[in-house]
DNA sequence: GATAATGTCTCGACGATCGAGATAATCGAC
DNA sequence: GTCGATTATCTCGATCGTCGAGACATTATC
């Protein structure tokens, strides 16, 4: 592969790359807007798929999704309890546990700031021929496989 | 559009989260393993993009850039020194700028984390054609300007 | 029923960030 | 040149998110 090829194909991992900081930008104007941290959007992120696959998250689940130990989910969903975003549900099973629910407004909130863009974005692949995004999703895979092996640790030093 | 076309593309949608996910987890492990936080990690991705610009970062460009005030700026700057990542060289020109300096280490540990990440990435796209490239640069090029479009605000009722 | 395992919460501590204001250097008007 | 305004960084005290250790209640195991 020639350098000019190389150089193609290294500029389209700097295109990656800028496109992650703006799409990590919108998540940080959803926290500004609503008043929320960067982990408190995430909670609610994690909480709105699991509802989306039909489960409710537990507190303990939710500290994994987010990394987060027991201490810093009380915390969380304190804050988020607290602000209308969630309710605490002790789950009649068992007992222990605490199901996470997603108030109406939380709910619309987040559908209308990253739903919206969903929208936005499916609008501007209307033009794009199914070979075309065929092309682009084996694309995302690929780059997305190896990003997902890349080395976990490298001792340092 | 159909629903089956509308799908796909949502699923793109779809993709790109998922990617943008493990991506931020590159840096979170670069965190991890050097023992940052990651506010840190941004500034040193920051003043080392700057340097291969061939800019020295000042204190209070590097704070716009990861956007943090000056008191911030300097406990960051105070723990990159601590480390040996960085040095503050004040600019002879005006002598109230410190210029920020990345040591050899840090500059290589950099580019071994993400360096290593660009080689892979460029690797995996050996196969595809420059058409196909071209297709997905035009991708990534319309998908970012949506994004960096989106709304920067709405009034939260 | 006693004991272990599980899920969440409380408490105290630490660290990242901030606003306000101090300090020092440069610029501009005269 | 001098003086006030501006710029760049730093210091200090306060706030908030996170954590480790451990308490508490509930469920599982024997």
């Amino acid at each position: 592969m020639d350098d000019e090829a190389t150089r193609a194909r290294q500029e389209l991992g700097l295109l990656l790359r800028r496109l992650n900081v703006e799409l990590d930008a919108v998540g940080q104007r959803f926290a500004d807007v609503h008043e929320l941290n960067r982990t408190d959007v995430r909670a609610l992120v994690a909480i709105m798929d699991a509802a989306r696959r039909g489960e409710a998250l537990t507190a303990g689940r939710l500290g994994e999704a987010v990394d987060l130990r027991s201490a810093s989910v009380t915390a969380l969903v304190d804050r988020l309890e607290r602000a209308g975003h969630v309710r605490r549900v002790r789950d009649p099973e068992d007992r222990r546990r605490v199901g996470l629910e997603m108030s109406e407004s939380a709910m619309a909130a987040g559908a209308e700031h990253f739903g919206g863009l969903a929208r936005d974005l499916v609008a501007a692949m209307e033009d794009y021929s199914d070979e075309e995004l065929a092309v682009v999703r084996r694309w995302l895979e690929d780059m997305t496989a190896v990003i997902t092996r890349h080395p976990r640790a490298e001792p340092p030093a």
